[in-house]
DNA sequence: AATATCCGTATTTTT
DNA sequence: TACGGATATT
């Protein structure tokens, strides 16, 4: 420990050693925060405060896991492990199921994902016979985006309509009482989705004995990432810690990236005055990129109109420019990605340090099949649709019934996975299946003889009683799974053109419920720590070799690697052209680019496709012309050395939209596809 | 009322 | 391309 307190500097050094009052710490990209935060942890430690009395809120689990192997490699404690680190999310969680009572929820509530919040709300609006009208009214995922929006900025709903979804704001008085009903429902049937986990939390902190029992569980509580949480976070913690002693906040104005979430920055900007006394330390000093990186860093969040009074630096001075790269379209761009990948492996650089960023899941989708063309290895973080997949949901539907026989949403799924059993059928069934009598099993015997039920779901239901007798509480999650599985293969194989394939993912299903050991635990883990790459799918094998590392920008956030390539800088893509429009979007559209540009340590690569094929429309090959992101102006882009993929062919960004748009398949491609082993 | 079939469409980011 | 929604058929 002492030996690391040597390598900070006064300001990381203060922010570790700071006692007493509240303490904001404003830390541009790479300056060392999570470093100061791991020490800062150990030093309390060291200091003889009990590791399971601090509280280390992040941004994602692993965040905290990485944190806390630091702390505990300084420390050389395995103590530190007994910090209570995880998301705000997953904190509340494990408080709740231990002072739930005091709000009278059950310890053994089942925790709700995004989209089965939808389902409730769609569940809802057929009861309510809304939505059957002339008018048009929003749809679930409007709903639940609405629902969780209200919640999180803690604003009227009136507002949130007026201010973000005006096309619904007709809709208010149907709105309003399909929110009674979801609030209802959910506290009946003893279900909590992710914005309940914290407003929970904050309703205990504030009740007379629950908050007091709350608040004395922790000596010291860290926030990383403060300018990423929501209003209803900030009241968390204002609430569990209203005297500020030992709070700690660390965030980036500039890194901001989760206003869709809610976040607002007013949190750390306004921490000062809620917390009054607060110590402010900046860190600005940069230990991760060179001096040619972090200027065109500055560069492009010094365009935003918003202040972020800080100006990186750092003492790594560099020869190397960043790299601005022209290509002529998509195919070209992931040639060149392959390309430069490859020269920096050459050169001594690990796949493993060198990434590839993007705005959206799926733009690295053509990249995704080049690299697998060439044998290169990858994971990608970020943008998996894996949990949302409708097997998958309905084998861990199976789960949480037999987990939570109160759970109308699950219910409703499987009972539509039998034969003859449509929503209307569902919808009956959920009303009468005895969910008091537990164990489930209990239910489910005999109920394939009731009246009302299909004869084609009859025998499908007795299966499903017999999965409910083989997944005793007793029996290992992944057994379970199994089990489920077997049920599910006719079902998928009925449903289903690629029912292999679906298969294949519930096999991954159970590999990840291995290790758990109950099946409580992996559906709260599942719910609020979703698996987040294609490793954590296809388990450890994997992880001693060298990959290369794909990810969203938004997964990125944190992550640091010798080499960064971010692809897709045109305008459509950063910023998304579904965040066009008010300009608070677009400048949080800034601010990722900012942040995938803080990324690099050595050498940074910007790629722009000339021309983006349109999607799907008839045979016809049609090309546009792209914009080069507007977040890259030219006075900029001087900063960068500029090259192009196509040096021998005279195209220059200024040509005429319809000159390069009419090459279509152009002589370019023609050649290309003489050397290339792509069938034509 | 469920299922088969067809058509259009919209398509971020994540706890 | 996959999904949701509408329409026709069983």
């Amino acid at each position: 420990m002492f030996d690391a307190r040597e390598r900070l500097n006064p300001s990381q050094r203060e922010a570790v050693e700071h006692l007493g009052g509240p303490l904001l710490v404003v830390a541009g990209a790479g300056s060392g925060k999570t470093w100061t935060l791991a020490c800062r942890v150990a030093r309390l430690v060291d200091r003889g405060v009990l590791p399971e009395r601090i509280l280390l809120l992040t941004f994602t689990r692993r965040a905290a896991r990485e944190m806390l192997s630091r702390a505990e490699r300084l420390t050389g404690e395995r103590s530190v492990g007994r910090v209570w680190g995880g998301t705000f999310h997953a904190v509340g969680n494990r408080l709740l199921r231990l002072h739930g009572r005091a709000l009278g929820l059950r310890p053994d509530f089942t925790v709700m994902d995004r989209t089965d919040s939808a389902d409730l709300m769609d569940l809802i609006r057929g009861d309510l016979g809304l939505g059957v009208t002339e008018r048009r009214f929003p749809r679930k995922d409007t709903l639940a985006d609405i629902y969780s929006r209200t919640v999180n900025a803690q604003t009227k709903l009136r507002e949130v309509l007026e201010a973000e979804f005006p096309w619904c704001a007709e809709e208010l008085d149907g709105i309003r009482q399909i929110f009674d009903a979801y609030t209802d429902r959910k506290r009946e049937h003893d279900c909590l989705d992710y914005d309940d986990l914290l407003l929970y939390w904050h309703a205990l902190a504030l009740t007379p004995g629950g908050g007091e029992r709350v608040a004395s569980m922790f000596d010291h509580i860290l926030v990383d990432e403060y300018q990423d949480t929501n209003a209803l976070q900030a009241d968390i913690l204002g609430a569990t810690r209203a005297n500020g002693r030992e709070v700690m906040v660390v965030g980036d104005d500039a890194q901001a990236i989760y206003a869709f979430r809610a976040a607002t920055v007013r949190n750390i900007l306004e921490f000062p005055d809620r917390f009054p006394g607060t110590r402010l330390v900046r860190l600005e000093q940069n230990y991760r990129s060179t001096q040619p990186i972090l200027d065109v860093s500055n560069a492009v969040i010094a365009l935003s109109p918003q202040r972020h009074e800080k100006t990186l630096w750092s003492e790594r001075r560099s020869d190397r420019q960043p790299v601005l790269l022209t290509c002529l379209d998509e195919p070209d761009q992931s040639d060149a990605v392959c390309r430069a990948v490859l020269e920096h492996r050459e050169q001594g650089v690990p796949l493993k340090e060198q990434a590839v960023l993007f705005r959206a899941g799926h733009h690295s989708d053509l990249l995704e099949v080049e690299l697998s063309r060439r044998n290169i290895p990858f994971v990608k973080y970020g943008g998996l649709k894996f949990m949302e997949a409708a097997h998958v949901k309905d084998a861990l539907a199976v789960l949480r019934v037999l987990e939570n026989p109160r759970d109308e949403v699950s219910w409703f799924r499987v009972f539509q996975l039998l034969e003859g059993v449509g929503p209307a059928t569902a919808r009956r069934l959920v009303r009468e299946v005895p969910r008091d009598g537990e164990p489930v099993v209990g239910s489910l015997v005999g109920f394939s003889t009731a009246a009302g039920i299909p004869g084609p779901a009859r025998p499908g239901l007795d299966e499903l009683a017999s999965v409910a007798r083989d997944c005793g509480a007793d029996v290992p999650p992944p057994a379970q799974l199994g089990r489920v599985r077997r049920f599910l293969e006719p079902v998928l194989a009925r449903r289903y053109d690629h029912a292999d394939a679906r298969l294949r993912d519930l096999e991954q299903l159970e590999q990840l419920a291995a290790g758990y050991p109950t099946r409580g635990r992996f559906l709260a883990d599942l719910a609020l720590d979703p698996p987040t790459s294609t490793a954590e799918l296809a388990g450890p094998p994997l992880l001693d070799e060298d990959y290369l590392v794909l990810s969203t920008i938004h997964s990125a956030k944190g992550g640091e690697w010798d080499v960064v390539h971010v692809i897709h800088a045109a305008d459509g893509m950063i910023p998304s052209d579904m965040a066009t429009g008010d300009e608070e979007r677009i400048e949080e559209e800034r601010r990722l680019l900012y942040v995938a540009l803080t990324r690099a340590r050595d050498a940074l690569y910007v790629y722009f496709p000339l021309r983006y094929r349109r999607r799907n429309h008839g045979y016809e090959d049609r090309y546009h012309h792209a914009q080069i992101t507007r977040f890259l102006p030219e006075e900029i882009r001087g900063l960068f050395e500029r090259r192009t993929t196509f040096s021998d062919v005279e195209v220059s960004e200024a040509e005429p939209v319809g000159a390069v748009a009419a090459r279509g398949r152009g002589p370019e491609e023609l050649l290309r596809s003489l050397w290339s082993d792509e069938p034509d």
